[in-house]
Parts: C-alpha cells; sequence; structure tokens
DNA sequence: GAGTGGTCTAGACCACCCC
DNA sequence: GGGTGGTCTAGACCACTCT
C-alpha cells in the first residue's frame, strides 16, 4: 500500500489557474483581448482540455474571464460597459437602470492617512492621490466620493484627462494605467450628514447618509483602491444578494 | 445537414438540477440529510455520473447542497450553524465573530399592509405574523427587527415556541414549518431613528440608522418572508463582498 | 476494504459565430 | 466550413471517511 503522502495537494487546475493569473499579471493579454483557445492553452501546460475548462471556468465565476460561445474567452474589461457599472451596488428606487453622472470636486496629492496606509498595504509616508467626486443620478445629487489611490502605481494621473474622461471610473483606470479591479469589499454603516457633506448633496444637516468604505482588489488579491462613498437614499437603495 | 432545431434547449444536468430541487421542495430528503450518491443519482436519472456531478456543483454552489468528501452529499439546513449566522452580514467591528443574544419584543397576527402582500406574493387580506425582536452583541442593543410571515405558511406558530428555542431564528422555521431559506434579497437606506426606536437602541431620536429590508426565499425561488432590520452601527458594520 | 466525492483524461457531438 | 466554447459520456485513478 503506497500511500503516497500528498502534503499540500494541488490540483491540475488550480495550478492552470494560477498560471493564467499570473499572465494577466504580466500583461501578456490585455482586457477585453481574447485570451488563447481551450485547445492551445491545453497543448502549453501539457493537460487535457477539460482541465483547462475547469480553471477557466473558475477565473469566470469570479468575474476575471468571460466566455462567449462561438468566439473564444476573453479578459474581462471595465472600458464597455453597458448596464449598470459593475461594483456599484446602488440604484434608484424608481425607474430604470442608470448611469449616474459625475462632478469632479477636487484632485489633490497628499500623505496616505493611517487607515489608507494598513488597508491598501502601504509604506509609511506613502503619497496618494485624493480625488472627491458628486455622483447623480438623473440630474440629482446623491453620491459624495472620496478615493484614495496611491501615487506610485497611477503615476502621472492628472486632474485634465480625469475631466475629459467618458463612462467609469474603473475604465478610465484600466485604460490609462493597466490596472484592473476584480473584486471589493465593503463596510457600510448609517452617519449622520456633516454641515460641508449636506451643502454638497443638499440636504440639511445631521441627515442619515449612507457610508460605504470600500477596498478594491486587481490580480492576486492586491489591494488598490480604497474609497469612502457617502451616500444619500431618500431615492435610492444598496441593493445585495444574500446566499 | 440536418440541424434539428434546438428551439429552447435545455442541458441535461439543468434538468437533472431541477429534477433534484423538486425531490428537495416534496420533502424526499430533509435538511441535514444525505442525498443519493452520485452513482446511484445517474442510474436513477439515466445519465453519466459526471452530468449529476454538475447539477450538484451547481446546487452547490448556491449553498443548497453540501458535498463533504468521503462521506456524501448532504442538504444544507440552518439548524447546526456554528460560526456566524448565514444571511446576517452584520458585525462588531472588534472582536471575534459572535452570535447575536435575540430577546423577542411581540408576536401578533395582522392583516398584511400592502408592500408585504406584494413581495411575498400574498392575496389580498391574507394575514401574517408579525414578530418584533432586539438582537445584541455582547450584551449591546444593536438591531431591531420586524419579521412578517405568512400564517398560512406557518401554522401554529405560538410565541412560547419562539421564546424557548436556541440558536437561528431561521434554522428555528426550519424544524418546526419545514421551510428553509436559501437566498434572500437586501435594499438598504439609512434612516433616521424614531422616539420609539430610539428608546428601544438606547440612542438619540434622530441618530442614524441603518434600514435592511430583506425578502427570503426558500426553493424554487419562492418568497416567504419579509423583514425590516433596523441597525445602529456605531459598533458595527454590514459587511459585503462586490465581484 | 468498501464507499463516497474529487481529479483527470480522451473522444464524440452540439450550438454558436464568422468568413 | 472551420473554429470556438458547451455538453455528455466512460473510465481510470486519487483522497477522504468509516468500519
Amino acid at each position: 500500500m503506497k500511500t503516497l503522502a500528498s502534503p499540500s495537494f494541488r490540483p491540475l487546475y488550480d495550478q492552470i489557474k494560477i498560471l493564467i493569473t499570473q499572465s494577466l499579471i504580466a500583461g501578456e493579454w490585455r482586457p477585453g483581448d481574447a485570451i488563447p483557445s481551450e485547445i492551445e492553452l491545453a497543448s502549453r501546460f501539457h493537460v487535457s482540455q477539460g482541465t483547462v475548462r475547469k480553471a477557466i471556468d473558475a477565473l469566470a465565476a469570479e468575474n476575471i474571464l468571460v466566455r462567449r460561445q462561438g468566439k473564444g474567452t476573453f479578459v474581462a474589461s471595465h472600458a464597455q460597459e453597458r448596464p449598470t457599472t459593475r461594483f456599484l451596488r446602488v440604484s434608484p428606487d424608481a425607474g430604470a437602470i442608470e448611469f449616474p453622472g459625475s462632478e469632479l470636486l477636487s484632485v489633490s496629492r497628499e500623505r496616505a492617512p493611517e487607515r489608507t496606509q494598513r488597508l491598501l498595504d502601504l509604506r509609511a509616508g506613502a503619497t496618494i492621490f485624493v480625488i472627491r467626486r458628486l455622483l447623480k443620478f438623473s440630474g440629482v445629487a446623491s453620491i459624495l466620493d472620496e478615493i484614495h489611490l496611491p501615487c506610485a502605481l497611477f503615476k502621472g494621473l492628472e486632474e485634465n484627462s480625469l475631466r475629459s474622461h467618458r463612462g467609469s471610473f474603473y475604465g478610465f483606470l484600466e485604460g490609462h494605467f493597466g490596472i484592473t479591479m476584480i473584486r471589493a469589499e465593503e463596510r457600510i454603516k448609517a452617519v449622520a450628514a456633516t454641515a460641508d457633506q449636506a451643502a454638497l448633496l443638499k440636504v440639511a444637516a445631521g441627515s442619515p447618509l449612507l457610508c460605504v468604505d470600500r477596498v478594491a482588489y486587481t490580480y492576486g488579491d492586491r489591494p488598490v483602491e480604497w474609497r469612502r462613498g457617502l451616500c444619500l437614499t431618500d431615492n435610492c437603495s444598496y441593493i445585495n444578494e444574500v446566499t
């Protein structure tokens, strides 16, 4: 009886999944590109097509790859987002799904506060870009955003290019800096609006707001963005499916 | 060349999945039970083991079944919930994951309000049980719950049995009424506490609270519970992963 | 050792897309 | 028609659990 000692057994498809992820990190295939066909990958990695399939299935389930029957398998992209933008769980209570308008309030370069440092794995003293925005549904100010991005990763970020971009913010980051967000963790609280916040959202000071703190991750579960969204929920809600 | 006309093609594993779901609805296997082995199911449905596997994989991904290598596949249950109770996304900011204590405030029988009627597909005039609870983390009142359950589905629900049960509320429903929740949809807003709510949660009237509205579904995506949780987020947060 | 789920393979065929 | 992903099968072997 030979038990073959399997300390830390790793299924083949898991290793393939890691290899594909590494190619994504290395930029071998860019967002929107087709990756090689299953048969090609199978021969490259010397495994059967079924094993490659299972690896791709897992990555597709994580929204990192997108399969399109008859065409191929593609690297997920924020560039051509149609319905609601990914990650945005807030939507108006009435009316069709809608892409919010964005008004840029300010862009600055600052020392990362302690929390941002910790959550984004930055060294002490690291600098970040701080972006403040006001999002509007049908012209009504609804969300006040503060976004923190490490300067080291987003070199050359400029107010002008931020102002001139169309579409989703993550699509902008993907296009200009080659950084694609694949998932995010959010912590939500209810808070009272400060005077400044209330003025921007056109409500009374002390009004209850949703406070949504988010850390967004790119390939390899690397945290690269922190943001706080203060959301007026008189006419919209944060929607979530729990399983 | 025969194209065989495939109007509304349904993969086999999808049909198997439906058959298994129907057995669950019919109560052929109860929560916590093992279902027949893959080989048995394959021979029962006259398909290969691989096809049964794919159907079970899908149900396991939805947390309806639970696979345990070497032992079998089991019907998911709320009965022996260990870590945090399923569906509860709120947890204290500091300290270990914790099962909240529950204080029953009231149980009554009422006409379903319009919203509950609509969300639970009830006929006009249907009656519901209304349960009010106060949940406490480490003894600190944190969540005020109002739960609506159709009387028709939860016949004989009594205050005494509610008071005497231990463990999770959904575990109680599963044990006494054979109804297992498999998923829920939540809509979250920030609201100001009314005087009554504030008194129960021991905060000032007007304090911001998370308002979490939930519809919970059982097998076959049938809505069977509506609830509203008002949550004090001074020391806890609603945590969510976005993908 | 017997039984269960988990992995991996090889091959046939279908559905979809595009040329 | 040729390429791609999607389905289905049959069989071998591995890993885990229990007796």
